[in-house]
DNA sequence: GAGGTTAGTGTCACCCTCTGACAGTTGACA
DNA sequence: TGTCAACTGTCAGAGGGTGACACTAACCTC
Protein backbone atom coordinates (compact mmCIF):
# COMPACT_ATOMS: atom_id res chain seq x y z
CA UNK A 1 0.00 0.00 0.00
CA UNK A 2 2.33 2.51 1.16
CA UNK A 3 5.43 3.60 -1.04
CA UNK A 4 8.76 4.81 -1.26
CA UNK A 5 8.55 7.46 -3.65
CA UNK A 6 9.96 10.19 -1.50
CA UNK A 7 13.14 8.31 -0.56
CA UNK A 8 14.79 7.08 -4.06
CA UNK A 9 13.59 10.20 -6.48
CA UNK A 10 16.83 12.03 -6.51
CA UNK A 11 17.61 11.85 -10.31
CA UNK A 12 14.51 11.03 -11.75
CA UNK A 13 12.27 14.17 -13.46
CA UNK A 14 8.69 12.61 -12.52
CA UNK A 15 8.06 9.53 -11.33
CA UNK A 16 4.94 9.04 -13.48
CA UNK A 17 2.23 6.43 -13.32
CA UNK A 18 3.86 3.87 -15.55
CA UNK A 19 7.63 4.09 -13.89
CA UNK A 20 5.59 3.70 -10.36
CA UNK A 21 3.87 0.51 -11.36
CA UNK A 22 6.95 -0.54 -12.81
CA UNK A 23 9.13 -0.07 -9.43
CA UNK A 24 6.29 -1.64 -7.82
CA UNK A 25 5.85 -4.45 -10.10
CA UNK A 26 10.07 -4.98 -9.66
CA UNK A 27 10.09 -4.54 -5.86
CA UNK A 28 7.46 -6.83 -5.25
CA UNK A 29 9.35 -9.78 -7.40
CA UNK A 30 12.36 -8.66 -5.75
CA UNK A 31 11.09 -8.77 -2.15
CA UNK A 32 9.07 -12.06 -2.63
CA UNK A 33 11.94 -13.93 -3.89
CA UNK A 34 14.62 -12.67 -1.23
CA UNK A 35 12.01 -14.03 1.30
CA UNK A 36 11.25 -17.42 -0.76
CA UNK A 37 14.60 -18.17 -0.51
CA UNK A 38 15.50 -17.08 2.64
CA UNK A 39 12.66 -19.38 3.33
CA UNK A 40 12.66 -22.71 1.64
CA UNK A 41 15.75 -22.27 -0.05
CA UNK A 42 16.63 -21.29 -3.48
CA UNK A 43 16.77 -24.80 -5.47
CA UNK A 44 13.37 -25.20 -3.81
CA UNK A 45 11.88 -22.08 -5.23
CA UNK A 46 10.78 -21.59 -8.69
CA UNK A 47 10.61 -18.81 -11.21
CA UNK A 48 6.91 -19.93 -11.23
CA UNK A 49 6.05 -19.65 -7.60
CA UNK A 50 7.59 -16.17 -7.33
CA UNK A 51 5.54 -14.58 -10.06
CA UNK A 52 2.66 -16.74 -8.92
CA UNK A 53 3.15 -15.19 -5.08
CA UNK A 54 3.35 -11.77 -6.96
CA UNK A 55 0.20 -12.67 -9.36
CA UNK A 56 2.26 -12.48 -12.67
CA UNK A 57 3.51 -14.22 -14.93
CA UNK A 58 6.80 -16.20 -14.90
CA UNK A 59 7.22 -14.38 -18.69
CA UNK A 60 7.18 -10.62 -16.63
CA UNK A 61 9.73 -12.10 -13.78
CA UNK A 62 12.48 -12.41 -16.84
CA UNK A 63 11.73 -9.05 -18.50
CA UNK A 64 13.10 -7.51 -14.42
CA UNK A 65 15.38 -9.79 -14.19
CA UNK A 66 17.93 -11.50 -16.62
CA UNK A 67 17.30 -14.89 -14.38
CA UNK A 68 16.69 -16.51 -10.77
CA UNK A 69 20.39 -15.77 -10.01
CA UNK A 70 20.27 -12.43 -10.80
CA UNK A 71 17.40 -12.11 -8.38
CA UNK A 72 19.10 -13.03 -5.73
CA UNK A 73 21.92 -11.28 -6.21
CA UNK A 74 20.15 -7.84 -6.64
CA UNK A 75 20.62 -7.12 -3.11
CA UNK A 76 24.23 -7.07 -3.01
CA UNK A 77 24.91 -5.38 -6.36
CA UNK A 78 23.52 -2.58 -4.29
CA UNK A 79 26.38 -2.72 -2.08
CA UNK A 80 29.22 -3.52 -3.81
CA UNK A 81 27.94 0.08 -5.96
CA UNK A 82 27.91 1.38 -2.46
CA UNK A 83 31.67 0.29 -1.57
CA UNK A 84 32.57 1.55 -5.09
CA UNK A 85 31.30 4.70 -4.43
CA UNK A 86 32.32 4.91 -0.48
CA UNK A 87 36.28 4.30 -2.27
CA UNK A 88 35.77 7.32 -4.40
CA UNK A 89 34.75 9.34 -1.80
CA UNK A 90 38.37 9.05 -0.24
CA UNK A 91 40.86 11.32 0.13
CA UNK A 92 43.42 11.72 -2.35
CA UNK A 93 46.16 11.55 -0.72
CA UNK A 94 45.71 8.18 1.18
CA UNK A 95 46.90 5.20 -0.53
CA UNK A 96 45.61 3.03 -2.41
CA UNK A 97 45.09 0.09 0.80
CA UNK A 98 44.28 2.49 3.31
CA UNK A 99 41.99 3.73 1.03
CA UNK A 100 39.90 0.91 0.46
CA UNK A 101 40.12 -0.55 4.20
CA UNK A 102 38.39 3.09 5.57
CA UNK A 103 36.02 2.65 2.68
CA UNK A 104 34.84 -1.13 3.67
CA UNK A 105 35.44 0.06 7.47
CA UNK A 106 32.75 2.89 6.91
CA UNK A 107 30.32 1.21 4.16
CA UNK A 108 29.70 -1.69 6.99
CA UNK A 109 28.41 1.38 9.03
CA UNK A 110 26.22 3.08 6.15
CA UNK A 111 25.01 -0.28 4.66
CA UNK A 112 21.88 -0.58 6.70
CA UNK A 113 20.45 3.19 5.09
CA UNK A 114 21.43 1.73 1.43
CA UNK A 115 19.49 -1.44 1.98
CA UNK A 116 16.45 -0.64 3.82
CA UNK A 117 14.45 0.76 0.63
CA UNK A 118 14.18 -2.93 -0.24
CA UNK A 119 14.32 -5.00 2.40
CA UNK A 120 15.60 -5.04 6.12
CA UNK A 121 19.19 -5.57 6.89
CA UNK A 122 18.31 -8.73 8.84
CA UNK A 123 16.75 -10.04 5.50
CA UNK A 124 19.85 -9.00 3.51
CA UNK A 125 22.77 -10.69 5.73
CA UNK A 126 20.36 -13.92 5.55
CA UNK A 127 20.52 -13.77 2.07
CA UNK A 128 24.08 -13.75 2.28
CA UNK A 129 24.59 -16.60 3.86
CA UNK A 130 21.80 -18.28 1.15
CA UNK A 131 24.42 -17.00 -1.31
CA UNK A 132 27.51 -18.74 0.52
CA UNK A 133 25.97 -22.11 0.96
CA UNK A 134 24.35 -22.24 -2.49
CA UNK A 135 26.98 -23.23 -5.06
CA UNK A 136 25.65 -21.85 -8.15
CA UNK A 137 24.98 -18.51 -6.39
CA UNK A 138 28.21 -18.87 -4.82
CA UNK A 139 29.75 -19.16 -8.27
CA UNK A 140 27.46 -16.12 -9.95
CA UNK A 141 28.88 -13.83 -6.61
CA UNK A 142 32.36 -14.66 -7.16
CA UNK A 143 32.29 -13.69 -10.84
CA UNK A 144 30.38 -10.74 -10.11
CA UNK A 145 33.45 -9.92 -7.46
CA UNK A 146 35.67 -10.41 -10.33
CA UNK A 147 34.17 -7.79 -12.36
CA UNK A 148 34.05 -5.51 -9.40
CA UNK A 149 37.87 -5.81 -8.58
CA UNK A 150 38.08 -4.90 -12.65
CA UNK A 151 35.94 -1.41 -11.41
CA UNK A 152 38.17 -1.28 -8.32
CA UNK A 153 41.45 -1.87 -10.12
CA UNK A 154 40.46 1.09 -12.95
CA UNK A 155 39.49 3.07 -9.71
CA UNK A 156 42.52 2.82 -8.14
CA UNK A 157 44.84 3.13 -11.36
CA UNK A 158 43.19 6.63 -11.53
CA UNK A 159 43.92 7.64 -8.15
CA UNK A 160 47.44 7.16 -8.96
CA UNK A 161 47.32 8.24 -12.13
CA UNK A 162 48.67 5.13 -13.50
CA UNK A 163 47.85 2.79 -16.95
CA UNK A 164 46.62 -0.14 -15.30
CA UNK A 165 47.79 -2.50 -18.01
CA UNK A 166 51.27 -0.77 -17.56
CA UNK A 167 51.69 -1.12 -13.85
CA UNK A 168 50.73 -4.37 -12.40
CA UNK A 169 50.23 -2.63 -8.77
CA UNK A 170 46.71 -1.46 -9.23
CA UNK A 171 45.32 -5.32 -9.91
CA UNK A 172 47.81 -6.83 -7.32
CA UNK A 173 46.75 -4.36 -4.78
CA UNK A 174 42.83 -5.15 -5.27
CA UNK A 175 43.43 -8.94 -5.67
CA UNK A 176 45.01 -8.86 -2.30
CA UNK A 177 42.43 -7.04 -0.56
CA UNK A 178 39.48 -8.41 -2.25
CA UNK A 179 41.12 -11.90 -1.49
CA UNK A 180 41.04 -10.72 2.36
CA UNK A 181 37.65 -9.81 2.07
CA UNK A 182 36.46 -12.73 0.52
CA UNK A 183 38.25 -14.83 3.59
CA UNK A 184 36.31 -12.53 5.71
CA UNK A 185 33.12 -13.20 4.36
CA UNK A 186 33.32 -16.89 4.25
CA UNK A 187 34.49 -17.14 7.91
CA UNK A 188 31.61 -14.33 8.74
CA UNK A 189 29.10 -16.84 6.71
CA UNK A 190 29.94 -19.92 8.73
CA UNK A 191 28.85 -18.04 12.06
CA UNK A 192 28.28 -17.98 15.04
CA UNK A 193 27.77 -14.23 15.05
CA UNK A 194 25.35 -13.00 11.83
CA UNK A 195 25.93 -9.18 12.87
CA UNK A 196 26.86 -6.46 10.95
CA UNK A 197 29.43 -5.67 13.90
CA UNK A 198 30.78 -9.16 13.54
CA UNK A 199 31.65 -8.41 9.55
CA UNK A 200 33.57 -5.33 11.30
CA UNK A 201 35.54 -6.89 13.40
CA UNK A 202 36.47 -9.58 10.71
CA UNK A 203 37.68 -7.23 8.43
CA UNK A 204 39.78 -5.34 10.49
CA UNK A 205 41.05 -8.81 11.65
CA UNK A 206 41.93 -10.06 8.56
CA UNK A 207 43.35 -7.03 7.27
CA UNK A 208 45.83 -6.75 9.66
CA UNK A 209 47.25 -10.33 8.94
CA UNK A 210 48.46 -9.50 5.72
CA UNK A 211 51.74 -8.32 6.63
CA UNK A 212 52.06 -11.26 9.30
CA UNK A 213 50.73 -13.61 6.38
CA UNK A 214 53.65 -12.18 4.10
CA UNK A 215 55.99 -12.40 6.48
CA UNK A 216 58.79 -14.78 5.52
CA UNK A 217 59.15 -17.04 8.54
CA UNK A 218 55.77 -17.58 10.69
CA UNK A 219 57.80 -19.53 13.52
CA UNK A 220 59.81 -16.35 14.23
CA UNK A 221 58.15 -13.24 16.11
CA UNK A 222 55.40 -11.81 15.17
CA UNK A 223 56.31 -8.10 16.23
CA UNK A 224 58.91 -6.92 14.82
CA UNK B 1 42.29 -46.71 -32.30
CA UNK B 2 45.05 -46.79 -30.46
CA UNK B 3 44.77 -46.10 -26.47
CA UNK B 4 46.85 -44.62 -24.16
CA UNK B 5 46.60 -47.46 -21.18
CA UNK B 6 50.57 -47.98 -20.48
CA UNK B 7 50.34 -44.20 -19.52
CA UNK B 8 48.30 -43.57 -16.39
CA UNK B 9 48.09 -47.29 -14.80
CA UNK B 10 49.62 -46.61 -11.71
CA UNK B 11 47.69 -47.55 -9.30
CA UNK B 12 44.92 -49.90 -10.93
CA UNK B 13 45.47 -53.56 -9.90
CA UNK B 14 44.00 -54.86 -13.22
CA UNK B 15 42.72 -52.59 -15.98
CA UNK B 16 39.86 -55.30 -16.96
CA UNK B 17 38.04 -55.06 -20.31
CA UNK B 18 35.29 -53.32 -18.09
CA UNK B 19 37.48 -50.66 -16.88
CA UNK B 20 39.05 -50.20 -20.43
CA UNK B 21 35.47 -49.19 -22.08
CA UNK B 22 34.96 -47.06 -19.60
CA UNK B 23 38.10 -45.39 -19.45
CA UNK B 24 38.12 -44.86 -23.25
CA UNK B 25 33.85 -43.63 -23.64
CA UNK B 26 34.97 -40.60 -21.17
CA UNK B 27 38.32 -39.81 -22.60
CA UNK B 28 36.14 -39.94 -25.97
CA UNK B 29 33.35 -37.29 -24.36
CA UNK B 30 36.06 -35.11 -22.78
CA UNK B 31 38.02 -34.88 -26.04
CA UNK B 32 34.94 -34.47 -28.04
CA UNK B 33 33.55 -31.82 -25.47
CA UNK B 34 36.87 -30.09 -25.52
CA UNK B 35 37.42 -30.01 -29.07
CA UNK B 36 34.10 -28.73 -30.07
CA UNK B 37 34.25 -26.18 -26.91
CA UNK B 38 37.11 -24.67 -28.18
CA UNK B 39 35.99 -24.28 -31.88
CA UNK B 40 32.41 -23.51 -31.49
CA UNK B 41 32.32 -22.24 -28.33
CA UNK B 42 30.45 -23.30 -24.61
CA UNK B 43 27.21 -22.54 -25.54
CA UNK B 44 26.81 -23.45 -29.22
CA UNK B 45 27.70 -27.19 -28.21
CA UNK B 46 24.96 -29.34 -26.79
CA UNK B 47 25.23 -32.14 -24.36
CA UNK B 48 23.63 -33.49 -27.17
CA UNK B 49 25.76 -32.50 -30.28
CA UNK B 50 28.64 -33.85 -28.26
CA UNK B 51 26.86 -37.53 -27.31
CA UNK B 52 25.83 -37.67 -30.79
CA UNK B 53 29.63 -37.15 -32.20
CA UNK B 54 30.85 -40.36 -30.13
CA UNK B 55 27.97 -42.14 -30.69
CA UNK B 56 26.63 -42.57 -27.01
CA UNK B 57 22.82 -41.11 -25.66
CA UNK B 58 23.41 -37.87 -24.20
CA UNK B 59 22.20 -39.95 -20.73
CA UNK B 60 25.43 -41.65 -20.80
CA UNK B 61 27.59 -38.29 -20.95
CA UNK B 62 25.58 -37.57 -17.19
CA UNK B 63 27.01 -40.57 -16.21
CA UNK B 64 30.41 -39.47 -17.12
CA UNK B 65 30.11 -35.80 -16.19
CA UNK B 66 27.92 -34.26 -13.69
CA UNK B 67 27.19 -31.39 -16.20
CA UNK B 68 28.30 -29.65 -19.57
CA UNK B 69 30.06 -27.46 -17.09
CA UNK B 70 31.70 -30.23 -15.23
CA UNK B 71 33.34 -31.67 -18.66
CA UNK B 72 34.87 -28.29 -19.70
CA UNK B 73 36.35 -27.70 -16.29
CA UNK B 74 38.13 -31.42 -16.50
CA UNK B 75 41.11 -30.50 -17.43
CA UNK B 76 41.21 -27.66 -15.12
CA UNK B 77 40.99 -30.06 -12.22
CA UNK B 78 44.05 -32.28 -13.11
CA UNK B 79 46.23 -29.00 -13.29
CA UNK B 80 44.68 -28.33 -9.43
CA UNK B 81 45.77 -31.35 -8.56
CA UNK B 82 49.12 -30.70 -9.88
CA UNK B 83 49.55 -27.53 -7.81
CA UNK B 84 48.52 -29.08 -4.62
CA UNK B 85 50.69 -31.98 -5.38
CA UNK B 86 53.51 -29.44 -5.84
CA UNK B 87 53.35 -27.54 -2.44
CA UNK B 88 52.96 -30.57 -0.67
CA UNK B 89 56.14 -31.82 -2.26
CA UNK B 90 57.77 -28.23 -1.07
CA UNK B 91 60.65 -28.85 1.42
CA UNK B 92 58.94 -28.20 5.33
CA UNK B 93 61.82 -25.20 5.61
CA UNK B 94 60.11 -22.67 3.60
CA UNK B 95 58.22 -20.23 4.12
CA UNK B 96 54.53 -20.04 2.89
CA UNK B 97 54.46 -17.97 0.58
CA UNK B 98 57.80 -19.02 -0.71
CA UNK B 99 56.08 -22.51 -1.03
CA UNK B 100 53.68 -21.90 -2.95
CA UNK B 101 55.47 -19.70 -5.56
CA UNK B 102 57.77 -22.22 -5.93
CA UNK B 103 55.74 -24.58 -6.62
CA UNK B 104 53.49 -22.52 -9.38
CA UNK B 105 56.54 -21.84 -10.90
CA UNK B 106 57.66 -25.07 -10.94
CA UNK B 107 54.52 -26.59 -11.82
CA UNK B 108 54.06 -24.43 -15.22
CA UNK B 109 57.05 -26.45 -16.25
CA UNK B 110 55.94 -29.89 -15.51
CA UNK B 111 52.39 -29.22 -16.44
CA UNK B 112 52.43 -30.40 -20.05
CA UNK B 113 53.46 -34.07 -18.76
CA UNK B 114 50.07 -34.41 -16.67
CA UNK B 115 47.94 -32.85 -19.60
CA UNK B 116 49.17 -34.48 -22.41
CA UNK B 117 47.34 -37.84 -21.61
CA UNK B 118 44.49 -36.68 -22.53
CA UNK B 119 44.78 -33.50 -24.79
CA UNK B 120 48.14 -31.76 -26.33
CA UNK B 121 49.22 -28.53 -24.05
CA UNK B 122 47.14 -26.05 -26.76
CA UNK B 123 44.52 -27.59 -26.24
CA UNK B 124 44.28 -26.94 -22.67
CA UNK B 125 45.30 -23.27 -23.20
CA UNK B 126 42.74 -22.83 -25.71
CA UNK B 127 40.39 -24.18 -23.04
CA UNK B 128 41.42 -21.66 -20.77
CA UNK B 129 40.66 -19.15 -23.35
CA UNK B 130 37.01 -20.44 -23.50
CA UNK B 131 36.84 -20.50 -19.63
CA UNK B 132 37.85 -17.30 -19.23
CA UNK B 133 35.24 -15.77 -22.34
CA UNK B 134 32.39 -17.76 -20.98
CA UNK B 135 30.81 -16.30 -18.05
CA UNK B 136 29.04 -19.40 -16.67
CA UNK B 137 32.02 -21.11 -16.82
CA UNK B 138 34.20 -18.41 -15.23
CA UNK B 139 31.85 -18.16 -12.04
CA UNK B 140 32.00 -22.39 -12.13
CA UNK B 141 35.68 -21.79 -12.09
CA UNK B 142 36.28 -19.76 -9.80
CA UNK B 143 34.16 -21.66 -7.19
CA UNK B 144 36.27 -24.29 -7.34
CA UNK B 145 39.32 -21.95 -6.81
CA UNK B 146 37.84 -21.10 -3.77
CA UNK B 147 37.76 -24.67 -2.82
CA UNK B 148 41.09 -25.27 -3.94
CA UNK B 149 42.27 -22.11 -1.72
CA UNK B 150 40.26 -23.62 1.53
CA UNK B 151 42.20 -27.36 0.99
CA UNK B 152 45.46 -25.04 0.00
CA UNK B 153 45.05 -23.06 3.56
CA UNK B 154 44.87 -26.45 5.22
CA UNK B 155 47.82 -27.78 4.05
CA UNK B 156 49.91 -24.41 4.51
CA UNK B 157 48.63 -24.78 7.77
CA UNK B 158 49.59 -27.92 8.47
CA UNK B 159 52.91 -27.38 7.54
CA UNK B 160 53.45 -24.91 9.95
CA UNK B 161 51.85 -26.89 12.64
CA UNK B 162 48.67 -24.01 13.24
CA UNK B 163 44.84 -24.28 13.38
CA UNK B 164 43.24 -22.76 10.39
CA UNK B 165 40.05 -21.62 12.49
CA UNK B 166 42.34 -20.37 15.27
CA UNK B 167 45.10 -18.43 13.21
CA UNK B 168 43.97 -16.46 10.25
CA UNK B 169 47.35 -16.44 8.48
CA UNK B 170 46.95 -19.01 6.79
CA UNK B 171 43.99 -18.83 4.57
CA UNK B 172 44.87 -15.12 4.41
CA UNK B 173 48.33 -16.17 2.75
CA UNK B 174 46.78 -17.99 0.08
CA UNK B 175 43.53 -15.94 -0.51
CA UNK B 176 46.50 -13.43 -1.44
CA UNK B 177 48.92 -15.72 -2.84
CA UNK B 178 45.56 -16.76 -4.79
CA UNK B 179 44.57 -13.35 -5.53
CA UNK B 180 47.71 -12.36 -7.47
CA UNK B 181 47.32 -16.02 -9.66
CA UNK B 182 43.71 -14.84 -10.68
CA UNK B 183 45.43 -11.82 -11.93
CA UNK B 184 47.92 -13.50 -13.57
CA UNK B 185 45.33 -15.80 -15.04
CA UNK B 186 43.27 -12.89 -16.53
CA UNK B 187 46.02 -10.96 -18.09
CA UNK B 188 47.20 -13.79 -19.18
CA UNK B 189 44.05 -14.90 -20.99
CA UNK B 190 44.21 -11.41 -22.69
CA UNK B 191 46.79 -12.19 -24.54
CA UNK B 192 48.69 -11.65 -26.79
CA UNK B 193 51.12 -14.37 -25.86
CA UNK B 194 48.83 -17.44 -24.60
CA UNK B 195 52.16 -19.78 -23.96
CA UNK B 196 52.78 -21.22 -21.36
CA UNK B 197 56.57 -19.43 -21.24
CA UNK B 198 54.06 -16.06 -20.99
CA UNK B 199 52.42 -17.62 -17.91
CA UNK B 200 55.07 -17.82 -16.30
CA UNK B 201 56.44 -14.96 -16.70
CA UNK B 202 53.57 -13.22 -15.67
CA UNK B 203 52.95 -14.96 -12.78
CA UNK B 204 56.60 -14.09 -11.60
CA UNK B 205 56.37 -10.57 -12.46
CA UNK B 206 52.97 -10.19 -10.07
CA UNK B 207 53.98 -12.02 -7.40
CA UNK B 208 57.21 -9.62 -7.12
CA UNK B 209 54.46 -6.85 -7.17
CA UNK B 210 52.34 -7.89 -3.87
CA UNK B 211 55.48 -5.50 -1.80
CA UNK B 212 54.95 -2.46 -3.75
CA UNK B 213 51.56 -2.87 -3.89
CA UNK B 214 51.00 -3.00 0.16
CA UNK B 215 53.52 -0.24 0.19
CA UNK B 216 52.10 2.82 2.48
CA UNK B 217 52.74 5.12 -0.75
CA UNK B 218 53.18 4.43 -4.26
CA UNK B 219 54.78 7.45 -5.21
CA UNK B 220 57.45 7.27 -3.36
CA UNK B 221 60.70 5.28 -4.40
CA UNK B 222 59.84 1.72 -4.66
CA UNK B 223 62.88 0.46 -4.07
CA UNK B 224 62.56 0.80 -0.62
C1' DG C 1 -11.29 14.61 -24.12
C1' DA C 2 -10.41 11.62 -28.37
C1' DG C 3 -6.99 9.15 -30.78
C1' DG C 4 -2.50 7.51 -31.94
C1' DT C 5 1.82 5.92 -29.97
C1' DT C 6 4.55 3.40 -26.80
C1' DA C 7 5.60 0.16 -23.35
C1' DG C 8 4.46 -3.51 -20.12
C1' DT C 9 2.17 -7.81 -20.00
C1' DG C 10 0.23 -12.54 -20.99
C1' DT C 11 0.02 -16.51 -23.91
C1' DC C 12 2.04 -19.86 -26.65
C1' DA C 13 5.63 -22.50 -28.31
C1' DC C 14 10.12 -24.05 -28.04
C1' DC C 15 15.22 -25.33 -26.82
C1' DC C 16 18.42 -26.98 -23.49
C1' DT C 17 20.05 -28.90 -19.12
C1' DC C 18 19.47 -32.35 -15.99
C1' DT C 19 17.10 -36.35 -13.40
C1' DG C 20 14.47 -40.52 -12.32
C1' DA C 21 12.66 -45.05 -13.73
C1' DC C 22 12.98 -49.09 -16.20
C1' DA C 23 14.56 -52.38 -19.41
C1' DG C 24 18.21 -54.22 -22.39
C1' DT C 25 22.97 -55.55 -22.93
C1' DT C 26 27.56 -56.94 -21.85
C1' DG C 27 31.65 -57.98 -19.23
C1' DA C 28 33.16 -60.47 -14.83
C1' DC C 29 33.56 -64.52 -12.29
C1' DA C 30 32.54 -68.88 -10.30
C1' DT D 1 27.92 -71.78 -18.97
C1' DG D 2 25.06 -69.29 -16.22
C1' DT D 3 24.41 -65.77 -12.81
C1' DC D 4 25.41 -61.26 -11.08
C1' DA D 5 26.61 -56.67 -11.45
C1' DA D 6 27.44 -52.72 -14.00
C1' DC D 7 27.02 -49.90 -18.13
C1' DT D 8 23.83 -48.25 -21.41
C1' DG D 9 19.60 -46.63 -24.00
C1' DT D 10 14.88 -45.18 -24.08
C1' DC D 11 11.30 -42.65 -22.20
C1' DA D 12 9.14 -39.13 -19.62
C1' DG D 13 9.36 -34.98 -17.22
C1' DA D 14 10.72 -30.77 -14.38
C1' DG D 15 12.81 -26.43 -14.53
C1' DG D 16 15.35 -22.34 -16.54
C1' DG D 17 15.32 -19.35 -20.28
C1' DT D 18 13.94 -17.06 -25.00
C1' DG D 19 11.40 -15.43 -29.16
C1' DA D 20 7.04 -14.09 -31.41
C1' DC D 21 2.76 -12.06 -31.22
C1' DA D 22 -1.34 -10.03 -29.58
C1' DC D 23 -3.61 -7.36 -25.82
C1' DT D 24 -4.04 -3.60 -22.74
C1' DA D 25 -3.03 0.39 -20.22
C1' DA D 26 -0.46 4.60 -19.74
C1' DC D 27 1.38 8.55 -22.08
C1' DC D 28 1.23 12.50 -25.26
C1' DT D 29 -0.59 15.55 -28.62
C1' DC D 30 -4.19 18.07 -30.81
Amino acid sequence: MDTVNSAGTASAPRPGLRELKKRRTRDALLRTAVEMFTTRGYDHTTVDDIAAAVDVSPRTFFRYFSGKEDAALALETMTVAHFLDAVRARPAHEPPMEAMRRAVMEGWDTLSAVVESVAPIEQYLRMYQVIESTPVLLAAHLRRSAETEEQMALLIAEREGLDVDADPRPRVAVAVFSGVMRVTERQWSAGPDFSLAAMRELTATHLDQVGPALAGNWRAPQGA
